[in-house]
DNA sequence: ATCATATTGTGAAATTAATCCCTAAATGCC
DNA sequence: GGCATTTAGGGATTAATTTCACAATATGAT
């Protein structure tokens, strides 16, 4: 669709450099050294600049970026000037706390609709979003192309054979299952126990002295 | 306290093979092979052999690896037979999620303890873990060293400074805000809003048609 | 206008990670 | 037992990512 050649690696920093590009607007500041940001960001300002150059020539020697122009510019890439709409299948305790986190604030995103199959939840909003029962998923979704999962991990599989079915795009899988999908569709998974897990392990065989 | 030179890439895996041999075993399967295992946690075979062979011969050849010695060997890596204790500062929506989570489940892993400023809160039980005011968080930590942050970002690098000061060695930080810590101080951060949109940058310019 | 200072952009080197692919070994069938 | 088949281990290669280090250039002070 685009100017390939981005590294995965950088494309997933990018979200990040422009939430702190926006935190620097707000806070009146015009120009931003890739020293500076690293600082913030935790990212080495030499990855930054590598990071940025991939993009072209956006800052200037001997000054840094302009914060707004560079912002500018980070908006356009990251498309923050469409909404992109998602929706999210289960609404346990780990989807309700994305219901009521405003995705909207930094990045232009919004969770439109929810599924559950209670059906005590089922016609109620949970901040302020739509709860429609899991039976209505295809008549709902409408031109939702993007799903975040948090439903339970057995249940994974069968709830994403639907999405795949109905046509869904990309995934955001919070569940502990792998799902597997065909191979046009992209899976992102977040697995939180794994993490805590990783983090443990880390602490016990990789004693850290410096750097992170 | 450790083999030394286990990739760190690798060491993120270990948790999810992990899990899945736990899967396996509980279905009472005796081998597995790279290739199956591929199937089940979307990793490349060549890499789950390259992973595993870090820790020496584990499986046989032609016939594949021996679950319940596979598992019993991560068991022992992944010191799964003792303990860790865990507190959790902050229990919001993303917060009180956690604390239902049952991380003993698969991992030997406990939210024991959390904090919140919300007299509401304090003093009563979220999924069996007591709350404490955040004001006496030196005072309750006891001997717990790794902390998980669900905390407003704003407040993050406040309660940080407080989690080092007491002698934290690990975070699993939540919040959008990237905290600063000693060199000393592990800190792995899940950035929950910049993982949704890392995702739908990847959809429009990364068009799948073959892996993932 | 000059010059000391700051800071980018990037080629090259280093590091880290993933994959190819072949050998050797174990299995299971006949 | 003999043999076709399966599958791990790992050397070698390739790919991806990070970091070094420096020339080029802009700034800002005087």
């Amino acid at each position: 669709m685009d100017q390939d050649k981005i590294p995965q690696a950088t494309a997933k920093r990018l979200p990040l450099y422009y939430r702190f590009l926006n935190n620097l607007s707000h806070q009146g500041k015009k120009r931003v050294s890739s020293k500076e940001l690293s600082e913030a960001v935790k990212v080495d300002p030499a990855t930054i600049r590598r990071d940025f150059s991939y993009f072209g020539a956006l800052g200037k020697k001997g000054y840094g970026y302009n914060v707004e122009y560079l912002l500018g510019f980070f908006r356009k890439t990251l498309d923050q000037d469409e909404l992109t709409e998602v929706a999210l299948i289960g609404t346990g305790n780990l989807g309700t706390a994305f219901l009521h986190y405003n995705f909207l604030k930094n990045n232009n995103t919004k969770i439109v609709m929810a599924f559950d199959a209670d059906s005590d939840k089922v016609g109620s909003d949970i901040g302020s979003v739509p709860v429609y029962h899991i039976d209505d998923l295809e008549e709902k979704m409408g031109w939702v192309s993007v799903a975040i999962l948090t439903v339970p991990s057995d249940e994974a599989q069968a709830i994403t054979n639907r999405l795949v079915d109905f046509g869904i795009s990309g995934i955001l899988n919070f569940t502990p299952a792998r799902i597997t999908v065909p191979s046009s569709i992209r899976v992102h998974h977040i697995d939180l126990a794994a993490e805590l897990q990783s983090l443990v392990y880390f602490l016990k065989h990789y004693p850290l002295h410096s750097g992170s």
